[in-house]
DNA sequence: CTATGGACCTGAATGC
DNA sequence: TGCATTCAGGTCCATA
């Protein structure tokens, strides 16, 4: 589920919530994608500064070191706001709504496989599929950290996203744009679900291979990937409201999505039905009267 | 260096 | 109903 605005809205549902806590704790489930880095131990005590967000993955800053959160394919962030439990607070800051009663914290599940317990709430990561990864490193730019970060690419709602670095980095690349908006290494963020719609909203072909890409064209799918990423996280924050005083467990938002997962339904612009087709063992769904 | 395919996991949906 | 197959919002790694 998580593409960057799904990582965006957890990181705003908890960031200001978390930031000033002091790590009592940290429990974990089974293994994730890679090993914590740091014996648990040793995270006691350490104060938490505050959270950020590179592509996909979610940075923890510590007094010392820094956690990397990534959700990978299934996922989500929880945050207990009291010592005793309460409902999962994801909701965009205050004000806070008023407390229920407290029940006790949940034990952990069999899908929980990461706990920070602090003295301002327990951020807990559930993931079923376990791709997930909580990764610890002395400093961003250090070891494990840095291996997962640099190869990463342009921020898609920063400035430093600019069409000419865009084009000129597409130009380069001879594998289909969907493939290399997939990839990450060009720009960041955008997962399959929010490449299809992009590719959409600029009218380009899925397969159309990126060096072929007009400046012209460039320019479009630069707006549409900013466009498509910027809206899925206004949505997110306004149908999250709800989501606090729902429940934590469920839905995110829905999403309203143009082409992706509508193989056989007509196009909402043309009526062409939308068509599915696999490149790199992901599906794509496209319309092939409105994309070229 | 780029491009491709496999690997990692579990659960839900689909097919016979 | 039961069991096998397919698919799922990610991305690292080995291989050409």
């Amino acid at each position: 589920m998580p593409e960057l605005p799904e990582v965006e809205i957890t990181r705003r549902g908890f960031a200001d919530r978390i930031a000033g806590a002091h790590i009592q704790s940290v429990r974990l489930g089974q293994p994730l994608r890679w090993p914590l880095g740091i014996a648990p131990a040793a995270l006691t005590g350490r104060l938490v500064r505050g959270v950020r967000r590179r592509g996909k993955y979610l940075l923890m800053d510590l007094d010392h070191g820094v956690l990397l959160l990534h959700l990978g394919m299934s996922g989500r962030l929880h945050f207990w706001r009291d010592l005793e439990g309460d409902v999962p607070l994801m909701a965009p800051l205050p004000p806070l709504p008023p407390l229920p009663p407290l029940p006790l914290l949940p034990p952990l599940g069999r899908h929980d496989h990461f706990e920070l317990r602090t003295d301002r709430g327990h951020l807990r990561l559930t993931d079923p599929r376990r791709f997930g990864a909580v990764v610890y490193a002395e400093r961003e730019t250090a070891d494990p950290a840095a291996k997962l970060l640099h190869g990463l690419g342009m921020e898609p709602l920063s400035d430093n996203f600019d069409v000419q670095s865009f084009y000129a980095a597409l130009h380069q690349r001879r594998a289909p744009i969907k493939q290399v908006l997939l990839t990450g290494d060009v720009v960041v963020g955008a997962g399959n679900i929010y490449a299809c719609e992009a590719l959409f909203a600029a009218g380009i072909r899925p397969t159309l291979r990126a060096h072929r890409i007009s400046r012209a064209r460039a320019q479009r799918l630069h707006t549409a990937v900013r466009e498509v990423l910027a809206r899925a996280i206004e949505r997110g924050g306004s149908s999250l409201r709800d989501f606090a005083h729902v429940d934590g467990q469920l839905g995110y938002f829905q999403l309203e999505a143009k082409v992706y997962g509508r193989a056989g339904q007509p196009c909402l612009i043309c009526g062409t039905p939308i068509r599915q087709l696999r490149q790199g063992q992901r599906s794509t769904f496209y319309c092939p009267q409105c994309q070229k």
